[in-house]
DNA sequence: TCTCCTACGTTTTTT
DNA sequence: ACGTAGGAGA
């Protein structure tokens, strides 16, 4: 980590002002310190605009870090603030630690002394432990993630006998959840909202979670934000003492924000005033009915009153319905907010277009600066995506442009299925290789990550490295919340959930009638339940199997405490692992991925080395933790378009854009409009993470969830401008066939297209379709109409499809033949182990291609590097 | 208490 | 089609 202390100490700034000099500074910053230089105006602007409300619309790639981070040098240098006095959130730990990095470059050392430069939830959580008196909490509570709120939920249905089968408490996480994102106290949930879970209990289940998580001392995601807000509110006198410290607050991905946050960064981002003399805006209704539970300090009925988010009403009817006379400006500080309405694809978890829509209402006097120059994409690149995501209403509308040449065009390809279509994005590839591109410079963004899997047989297959972005995170893993549970349970006797989840892991013969008791033992008592264990091993009400293996726990857990004072916490965590028979359970394990998991304990146990002491260790893993890295190979990049918003590479590869994929079906129906224009935001972002090359594609038919469907064209497709775009004929290698017999009946299902009926794309589809099922006749009627939609170029149409269709089978023929030739280490019936698919044998050997089948992802042809000897 | 079978639900993801 | 979670039976 990197220290950074007094502007003084800044390298890159010559000669600057001192602290008192603000002023002075900013004159003369036309002569400007070096790291302005190469900044274009509107970027300078950005950087050098540090008083009052600012929102930087910065489309992709049109360097938003850079401007964030420069600014923040710029606050240091000119001596405006100290460094803990900025606050600079992100929303993920990922762009924190860039944003980090970055600055440590740009000044040369130093960045631990940004304390306030995390993500909404750190920082939430942060402030969260200095006051969690206050929010009935101790300051070591346990940060709860989704699994555990889950179980918790579920105890609580229990508790209440709600049938759980038709109340899930994932469900009711969920509502929660969203409850929580709009920040709304259980008082606060409306009530018709309230009473949509389980015949109206939902909001006491709401109130007796809160309770519960308490007892626990625990608090969800959520409560990092809210708990704050709840706390500023109750309490100006602490809210004003962070709006005191925070002389400048930066916000990354403005466009991401949700109720929640906006209300978080709205309270702090308040100049600080005498008690008296506040007066914020209200936004949303005044003291609402919903309020009546809270109160009580004089401030509170002052600041603002969580909106309600209503989509039906227009975005300024649920506004202000305050006079203008009462509305005085509020004093806000120095706030600049950085963010992208276009790359805005959060909605469904709770983000608030509305938010940076809406900017320079919520913050008056707000200096809008719009970065439009990109630095990242040729110019048919971002032509296109400007002009699909043109097609979107609700927009503060920017235009980028590039001074890059043209490059290639965007390419458009259709494929039969979705076989052909990765088989014909991996000889694309092999091609790209060829002409020397880095892999690492190749990504394929999907929609869903179902998708993923046929790229990754099809590069197993060929022995092309890849690499799947996303995924579960490194902590979700089982294994490492178990052997998190056991740390928690040393760390705080009082976390039932981490108990409760690792008392029979590994089997001890402590199963539910155990647990059951131990639970009623500790609900009388009103003590934890590792305390009523402990009673409950004193007694006789256990059979005496269970009760041996329960004094066990105990006593090893007594003694871990014990350990703990006189043991570093890594050795600690290794000892309790290998003590617990945590250890040797998943050494036992004979299945495909135990191997894995042991090296992920391993890991779990060396990431511990960063932190001081367990207790510092648990309280920032669920927040900063994070998916293990090891990027270090040339190999593609698969993730879904989701995952990659902030990434850029050379080539970018778009599979699926079909109607009901992309835009996906389920948006539309329970967004409509406003999730088609979501999905067209994730179009435009995967077309922006391109630099030279975007290559999109779709197939007529595909197997969703099991069964095969004939696809569309995303009406994407024709939104697309003509004179960027190219269709392009597919080089799957078709070992198409034997597949036929799409009945018309595939098209009684259209009818959920229902609009799409007479756009190019369905017609197009319908072409497709006549000859693909029927194969009969070729080229109908709307063929050359949709071609002329694209009114392209001079590629080979669609119609040659047909012509490819009835190519020999090759099967895996070509891969086979290209083989090295070399003889592979491995013999017939070998037992062999790989990464992904586990234990198998070698029924073939091809040169160095193995034919294998696996015990349990059956039988594929896998390259011998990829496997190991068993 | 453990194991096997059935039934369900399958977009996107952060913290 | 497939993986998982929860329930029923050994």
């Amino acid at each position: 980590m990197i220290r950074m202390t007094e502007p003084s100490k800044i390298t890159s700034v010559p000669d600057h002002q001192p602290a008192a000099g603000g002023i002075a500074a900013r004159a003369r910053a036309s002569v400007g310190p070096k790291y302005l230089s190469g900044l274009n105006p509107e970027q300078r602007d950005a950087v050098e605009t540090l008083d009052g409300p600012v929102l930087v619309l910065a489309g992709a790639g049109t360097g938003k870090t850079r401007v964030l981070t420069t600014r923040i040098a710029h606050i240091l240098s000119q001596g405006r603030a100290r460094p803990a006095e900025i606050l600079s959130v992100t929303f993920t730990n990922k762009a924190a630690r860039e944003m980090k990095h970055r600055l440590g470059q740009m000044l040369g050392h130093a960045v631990e002394g940004m304390p306030w430069l995390g993500t909404f939830h750190s920082i939430g959580g942060r402030i969260l432990r200095t006051h969690a008196e206050l929010a009935q909490l101790k300051s070591n509570f346990t940060v709860l993630d989704t699994d555990d709120q889950v179980r918790l939920l579920k105890q609580l249905l229990q508790a209440d006998n709600i049938d759980e089968k038709r109340w899930p408490a994932r469900m009711l996480a969920g509502l929660i959840d969203g409850w929580k994102n709009r920040g709304l106290t259980p008082s606060q949930v409306p009530s018709g909202e309230a009473a949509v879970f389980a015949n109206g209990k939902g909001g006491k289940l709401y109130a007796s979670y809160q309770e519960r998580l308490k007892i626990l001392n625990a608090a969800d995601f959520g409560d990092l934000l809210l708990e704050d807000i709840r706390i500023f509110r109750e309490h100006p006198d602490i809210l004003r003492q962070y709006q005191q410290r925070f002389k400048f607050i930066l916000v990354d991905e403005y466009q991401d924000t949700n109720v929640a946050q906006y209300l978080w960064l709205r309270l702090l981002s308040q100049a600080p005033a005498s008690p008296s003399f506040t007066s914020p805006r209200v936004r949303g209704e005044v003291a609402s009915q919903s309020d009546a539970g809270e109160g009580g300090s004089p401030q509170t009925e002052l600041v603002e009153t969580a909106p309600q988010p209503d989509p039906l009403s227009a975005s300024g009817a649920r506004h202000d319905s305050v006079k203008d006379g009462e509305r005085e400006k509020p004093h806000v500080k120095n706030i600049c907010c950085v963010g992208d309405d276009d790359q805005s694809i959060y909605g469904w978890r709770g983000a608030e277009v509305d938010n940076i829509l809406r900017f320079d209402h919520d913050f008056p006097g707000a200096k809008v600066i719009r970065l439009e120059r990109n630095y990242r994409s040729t110019g048919h690149i971002l032509a296109a995506a400007s002009h699909l995501i043109a097609h979107n209403e609700g927009r503060l509308g920017k235009t980028l442009r590039t001074e890059d040449h043209d490059g290639e065009k965007v390419t458009v390809t259709g494929s039969w299925d979705s076989e052909e279509e990765a088989r014909g994005i991996g000889e694309e590839i092999e091609q790209l290789q060829r002409q020397g591109e880095k892999l690492n410079e190749i990504a394929i963004l999907v929609r869903a990550s179902y998708q993923m899997r046929e790229f990754e047989d099809r590069f197993v297959t060929l022995g092309l490295p890849y690499r799947v972005i996303g995924g579960p995170r490194f902590y979700e893993r089982a294994e490492i919340r178990d052997a998190l549970a056991y740390l928690r349970v040393i760390n705080s006797p009082a976390d039932d959930l981490a108990f409760e989840r690792i008392i029979n892991v590994p089997k001890r013969g402590l199963g539910d009638a155990t647990v059951q008791m131990l639970h009623d033992h500790a609900r009388k008592r009103r003590i934890p339940l590792f305390e009523a264990a402990r009673a409950v091993v004193e007694t006789d009400e256990l059979k005496p199997k269970a009760r041996g293996s329960l004094r066990d726990v105990v006593a090893q857990f007594d003694r871990w405490r014990a350990q703990r004072e006189v043991t570093a916490h890594t050795d600690l965590a290794q000892i309790v692992l290998d003590e617990s028979g945590y250890t040797e359970m998943w050494q036992k394990d004979r299945s495909a991925d135990a191997a894995g998991r042991l090296e992920n304990l391993k890991e779990l146990v060396r990431s511990m080395e960063e932190f001081e002491n367990l207790q510092g260790f648990l309280e920032h893993i669920s927040l900063v933790m994070d998916r293990d890295g090891g990027a270090e190979d040339d190999a593609v990049s698969l993730m879904t378009l989701h995952s990659a918003k902030g990434l850029e590479f050379d080539n970018v590869f778009l599979p699926g854009w079909e109607e009901g994929l992309f835009p996906s079906q389920r948006t539309l129906d329970e967004q409509g409009r406003a999730g088609l224009e979501e999905e067209r935001r994730l179009g435009h972002v995967g077309l922006t993470r391109a630099r030279r090359r975007a290559k999109i594609y779709f197939a007529t038919n595909r197997r969703i969830h099991g069964t095969w469907s004939t696809t569309i064209p995303s009406r994407f497709l024709d939104e697309l401008p003509s004179a960027n775009v190219e269709i392009t004929e597919s080089k799957g290698g078709s070992a198409w066939g034997g597949t036929g017999g799409y009945g018309a009946s595939r098209f009684d299902d259209m009818e959920a297209f229902g609009s799409t009926y007479s756009t190019p794309g369905w017609q197009r589809a319908q072409a497709n379709r006549n000859r693909g099922g029927g194969r009969s006749g070729g080229g109908q009627g709307g063929f050359e109409e949709q071609a002329s939609s694209f009114s392209s170029s001079s590629g080979p149409d669609f119609g040659s499809f047909s012509s490819r269709r009835r190519g020999p089978m090759t099967i895996e023929g070509e891969l086979v033949a290209k083989s090295t030739g070399t003889t592979s280490e491995f013999s017939l019936s070998d037992r062999v182990f790989h990464q992904k698919f586990g234990y198998g044998r070698v029924t073939k050997i091809d040169g160095n291609k193995l034919t294998i089948a696996f015990d349990k992802a059956g039988e594929k042809k896998v390259v011998d590097s990829f496997v190991q000897r068993a």
